[in-house]
DNA sequence: TGGTTGGTACGATAAACAACGTACAACGAT
DNA sequence: ATCGTTGTACGTTGTTTATCGTACCAACCA
């Protein structure tokens, strides 16, 4: 008589529902900033423990959820394994330009 | 035997001072990106008061601080008015693009 | 010499946020 | 079944932030 396992999905929000102030403030911390640069090089699914941040497992825990509200990671079970991938496509149909150049100017600057 | 009348200056970066998160956060507010908007589309510099913000002067004071401390607006005395004007050529040879995008956007989302 | 205009400084407050620790859940392997 | 791996949930703490009100200041005008 035990309960349903659960599904451990999460949700994204659709295109339509992307805020452009709360892209840019997820994008505003250096720590999530550098995670979307990392996600960009590589161009691939990583898990959160790929990035080694500087931070505790749950600290890691809300910057990913800021990014995936935000709009601009994609998360998925992958056994134990979250997998994070770029909304690329996603982000460039809303906001044109913006994430390319944001990413070219963290590469600069920071 | 009065003191000097103070010279009434601010202090603003240098574009090589310029950070990118910082320049992200001030945009990510709603009100001060719609100034920054303002600004862009009337291509002038504006008095503080010519916004008509829905909010206090002091919360007004506050907004403007935050973008001439990121490097984004420009300010300089005329009589009793403090004009704003946009810092764009500066934004344009740290951050290439960033503004350009940003603006399209916050036109077509906010 | 005042009064008006436009803005700043300072202090207070409530909300949001980044960070942590502990406990726990889902999955895979042993 | 149990254990290690990977991440979530929840509560806490200290900092930052957005907002306001009050007091003030500098410039202009009458």
């Amino acid at each position: 008589m035990s309960a349903e396992p659960l599904p451990r999905q999460v949700g994204h929000p659709l295109s339509d529902e992307f805020r452009l102030t709360e892209v840019l403030h997820a994008l505003s911390d250096p720590l999530r900033l550098s995670i979307v640069a990392a996600l960009a090089e590589s161009g691939a699914e990583l898990s959160c423990s790929a990035f080694h941040l500087p931070v505790t497992k749950s600290t890691s825990t809300h910057h990913f959820r800021v990014l995936r509200e935000a709009g601009i990671v994609r998360q998925r079970y992958e056994g134990t394994a979250r997998m994070n991938s770029l909304r690329r496509e996603d982000l460039d149909a809303v906001f044109p330009g913006l994430l390319t150049s944001v990413l070219a100017s963290a590469g600069q600057n920071q």
